[in-house]
DNA sequence: CTCCAGATTTGGATCGTTCTAAATCAGGCA
DNA sequence: TGCCTGATTTAGAACGATCCAAATCTGGAG
């Protein structure tokens, strides 16, 4: 098969250069913007440039630099929307700035977690985004990393203690003031029998979730029983199946403050099962406010984190500590938003 | 600050050759596992390549090699849990085979493609993966990625025509024999009045699935009213706001055929606002299976798509083009499944 | 004129691999 | 021993931009 397009060798530096008669070095300069070049010049290699349909190789000047253009973002799950959100926020303000964004993908697992930033690195990223894996170690990430690269850590903690040297920045949401918030507006809504539905309390997050509900109840001088606080997997099927849990004695909740949203739908479905009418019978609240929180049945109170505003803040944090590799690390703890819709009802004769 | 960890200079090839006395060219047939190098040679550089802990270069070897070991994923929209799945798929297969992802987002818009097109071109990836923005044209896109960079396209076809040297391959969906099945499975289900609802009729998977829908209701012998083809974007809000126009006149539907998940769940929205019952008092199917559909009150009738193992294939047909440059340009059309659930009731007697 | 400062421009080395062609080595055979 | 063959190894030139220090240009002051 033949091709009618003459295949012509790529066009280089040195083709401008000759063409318009200055050398590879102005050449270079125009290219990076250098105010550097005289008016005149400028404009004779721009036309150059145009003329001969010269594309920029990445590749050779990534080699001099040292560093690529990229950013890698190392994500635990983007099949979940709200990482497939928050990697569109990323990749928009990563793009922006003429960087391009390497994407890796672990699958919740720390081994191909290390896979991942192993090989990524290997293509000398300027600066990483890393959504841990659950169990993911700190030392382990930084042995795959090394010390140079600057990394943001979001939305939760490393496992293992952080070598002091390895001054990374992190990004997590206000997990504790979030269900703090949510608790308190069950409270208001006149509930006194409040549980909490879901997570695996070593998770990180899940910690400090619990403990901003227990601190509103504990304001509010409500008691906790021990039955009110289910641990389970968070996902909609195993919030299912653990819905018996929460009325296993007496007294029973007559709501819940949920971990995630995900387990805050699984709930609905357990309390559908046992002829309760979430949002009439029994109140709950979720966490993150993926798009699905809105459209069930009832609609979901819920807090929500944005995560593409997340994607593009992260993607400036890091972009800044480009900028300024000396400057302290950074920990940004970024507010939740208490989005009240139909699930959180107040208590009802029925409860 | 201080940082209390030597900062070495990175290790190269020739630190290893030095190392354990061998030249440099030795060192780099080891890494690429070349058969030539004798086996107690392969032995005694591996033991020095653990021993310095030396990092591959892989910007000096793109440089050389003139193409890097990236591959573009260029997508339309990323929020969309069916790319996202999709990504998820096609980063997958990429990284087994030892390359990178690069990412890019165009939003929809073909400027935007154009631009991101253009920064992924200068980093010189293998091959590029994508589903192109709505408008997008074929010329802009070949003068962006010029004839040199194997690209598949996925999903949509490209307005314009594509020069005849710019062997692309294609991948997608069944389209119209999808809907066709959704139609027909409707009309089985009692339905003579069927809409045909959402997307924009320019882009031509929406154009293949009016076509499926418009083939089942001709071969059905039923007739199909102007104010049933309601169009609209591919979106939850959009489709809410566009549901009354399906009502705008008599005779209304009592069963609509939706362009994607994504607008039946927005019709699912507009129908409750009206008081009507999706699933009950009007039937509907989607398009994709994402996530939510089997979730969504009431689980929605839609056409499988598989979009994780669409990425991994995708990615797989590229990869294959990368092993023979000169085969024929493939065009794979991947069949969809149609999953029953209950959002395609039959007719009720208040529709 | 000559000199100087500031504005531009430039030659040449450099980044760390890969590629090519040629050199070297080991062992068998005459 | 000397030659030949196939198996290994290697020197050195790429790849194409960037960096640095030094060269050149300009115009105004003395």
């Amino acid at each position: 098969m033949e091709s009618n397009t003459p295949i012509r060798r790529k066009i280089t530096l040195s083709d401008i250069a000759a063409g318009c008669g200055v050398s590879r070095a102005t050449v270079s300069l125009v290219l990076r913007g250098s105010p550097l070049v005289n008016r005149k010049t400028r404009a004779r290699v721009e036309e150059e440039l145009r003329r001969q349909g010269y594309v920029y190789n990445r590749m050779a000047a990534n080699l001099r630099r040292r560093t690529s253009s990229g950013i890698a973002l190392v994500l635990n799950e983007l099949a979940n929307p709200f990482f497939a959100e928050f990697a569109a926020g990323v990749d928009e303000v990563v793009g922006e700035a003429g960087f391009v964004t390497l994407l890796g993908c672990t699958n919740e697992s720390p081994a191909r977690e290390q896979a991942v930033l192993g090989s990524l690195i290997e293509h000398g990223p300027a600066g990483i985004i890393l959504s841990p894996a659950e169990h993911s170690d700190a030392s382990q990430v930084l042995a795959a990393v090394g010390a140079q690269t600057p990394l943001l850590l979001f939305n939760r903690e490393l496992g293992g203690s952080l070598p002091e040297f390895a001054h990374w920045d992190r990004l997590t949401l206000d997990n504790q003031h979030g269900t703090r918030l949510a608790t308190e507006h069950l409270i208001a809504r006149g509930h006194r029998r409040i549980a909490f539905f879901g997570g695996h309390r070593d998770s990180s997050s899940c910690r400090q979730r619990h403990a901003g509900y227990a601190e509103a109840m504990q304001a509010a001088g409500l008691p906790i029983e021990p039955h009110w606080q289910v641990e389970c997997a968070p996902t909609r099927l195993a919030a299912a199946a653990q819905t018996p849990a929460l009325f296993a004695a007496a007294p029973a909740p007559t709501a819940a403050v949920c971990y995630n949203d995900a387990v805050a739908l699984g709930l609905v479905l357990g309390l559908n099962q046992r002829g309760l009418h979430p949002g009439r019978d029994f109140a709950l609240t979720g966490f993150d406010d993926i798009a699905e929180a809105q459209l069930s049945a009832p609609p979901l109170t819920t807090l929500a984190a944005a995560p593409r505003a997340r994607g593009r803040q992260a993607a400036e944090l890091l972009l800044q500590r480009l900028r300024e590799p000396q400057a302290e690390p950074r920990h940004t703890i970024v507010p939740v938003q208490l989005v009240i819709r139909e699930s959180s009802c107040a208590p009802s004769d029925r409860s």
